[in-house]
DNA sequence: GCTTAACCGAGACGGTACGTCTCGTCTTATC
DNA sequence: GATAAGACGAGACGTACCGTCTCGGTTAAGC
């Protein structure tokens, strides 16, 4: 029986720790272009090896180190769309206007669009979660009938995100506790009905 | 009697020009991150200094020579707030979604929201015309008692710059023509109605 | 009483020689500097770890392999001074001239002589073999009465020795089959009488 | 009538002799191998660039700061071919046997061996002077009828630059005041007439 | 036949140097 | 004083080796 296990040394978990660790400071410390890999290698007390063993560059270390969390969460079930879109927006709230998200978020979101390999992962990588959930919830909308036809995801998608990311990532305007529900209200029932 | 007249050998409006144009080139070529004032300076013929005389850094420059567009045309008015929003999108879109705009808006924006000086004018350099003629669309809007209260410009705007600058500029979507309807469509009368 | 015998399970032979023989391939394909450990232990199938533990360093692996054999040919015993200088330069040419050598001598010598621990090994490592020779032949020429006094030694085999490597090894001139005579010639008779 | 003079802000002397007073140092304190580009330009005060702006690489600068000193003493001319020789082998011993040149030359030399576009250039760059000098004593010599037919110029004059860089160079062999007789002495009346 | 200890290939580890690139400033001679 | 050219100090980039270490596994000698 062949074992899957690797040959040599294995990769210390504490260093994949450590470096993950020290990114996640020094984004918070000087943000995406104050961080360079040296310093991170140099914080973390490791070589610079260490890092580009694991990841190809900066910006996938950044992902990983701010984004790649895996989203457990139920998937929000209010019984109306509305009120499954004012959740989910929530959720995108909580991912993008974190401290942390608000100093990597435009530097990283950039270096994901000039690099080609990258460009392809935009979607998967940082709206993944967000997409499945949403895609059940206008399932159960148009069985509900509350909907009709199919719902173009991805459009609604992109626009919950880029609002988020814009209003607060980018101009930086204070992240009020009612932004979530504005936003929803605004793409389920429009702004004339406000 | 002072004259506004500099001292010294004025500056040449061609060179202005030239370094404008190689600019524009050099973003749609190598993309913003790809763009170094260096070859900027080479492809325009001119020294680095020229370039520093009159901007601050990159940033500056690909703004002005990307962004920095007058808008002149006249403010929508088609009656209904859905028609001038609809209208309004549109010049959103023609304006982010453009070969050039899509190679140097997430790299530039990511630089504004870096820089400390240069993030307090992120909405007046991007939104400004925009904003405007929302103001005035939303004022209208609200004489015709289509809408009550103040609607919340700098959100509604955000959303859609949003919307545009993440679908297209960022994922990459096709930059379909019914985008702009399509947008407009989901702020004003929200996702039910379709 | 104690054996001499190490515990545990001993070297293998053949990792030893494949060792030698990757290190002396990789100098005559890529030269001494362009031969690395890592390149060694790859080409040997071997872990660098194997190499590490029989030799300290990259100098004296080198050395091992190319220049630690045994010399066991006999004393040059022609009768005449010249003509033992002649056969024992000779000696020397075959030693330094090589292929082999001439791509590791320059840097091989240039390690030995920044290393103290390995500078004192210098005259021991690649001149003892010719060093007893030479003592032998100038005895005999003394005892025939040819010289007069103590000869240096040292100082007539550092000159031949760093003739035939700087004439041959660095300059790259041609190995004529002269040159061993001619410049045993240059140093027993003088330049005067040729 | 176009000028020589290049365009753009001249080439700091100072600099230059920062980089050239920086090498030599780091060269005496810590020899060859221990003297790093980075070192060099941390020392001399200068960006990195600035030394791969006048030099290729590490060889080239060394030799250029330590032996690239134009000669310029008168040629010997004693009236004696052992006595003109004697006095050029004291010149190679003040060449090559100095402390900065005794740091320098094992490293710097296997460097230049190592690269093609450098090994062309071994002769003339170390030898030039000597060898100039060398073609003329040994023309005055001729015309006195001291020796007959065309002397090997390059194989005498490596031997005694080998001689001198074996013995005292990498051997280590203490710098005697006699040294240069002993050698000339060699290669002029043989061994035997000692 | 079990234990023990050094060997083995593989490759991760913290460091260090490399040579290239870009940044924004500065220093020339020329216009 | 603006200009084109390009030198300048600084420092990040990603690559290559260094010599050590840590795995799982192998191979003999000594009990």
């Amino acid at each position: 029986m062949a074992t899957d296990r690797a040959a040599g040394r294995p990769r210390d978990r504490r260093t994949h720790e450590a470096i993950v660790s020290a990114t996640e400071e020094m984004i918070m410390l000087h943000g995406y272009a104050g961080t360079s890999i040296n310093a991170i290698a140099s914080r973390a007390g490791v070589g610079k090896d260490a890092i580009y063993r694991r990841w190809p560059g900066k910006p996938e270390l950044v992902y990983e180190a701010l984004f790649a969390r895996v989203d457990t969460g139920p998937v929000p079930d209010t019984g109306t769309l509305a009120g499954d879109v004012a959740q989910l927006t929530q959720a995108l709230v909580d991912e993008f206007a974190t401290p942390a998200a608000t100093a990597a978020l435009p530097g990283l979101l950039a270096d994901f669009a000039a690099d080609p390999a990258l460009r392809t992962r935009l979607r998967s990588a940082f709206l993944a979660p967000a997409r499945a959930r949403m895609v059940e919830i206008f399932d159960r909308a148009g069985a509900r009938g509350e909907i009709a036809g199919t719902a173009q995801v991805d459009l609604i998608l992109d626009t919950l995100a880029g609002a988020v990311f814009f209003h607060v990532g980018l101009m930086g305007e204070p992240r009020t506790a009612e932004l979530a529900a504005q936003l929803a209200d605004i793409v389920t029932t429009g702004i004339g009905t406000r």
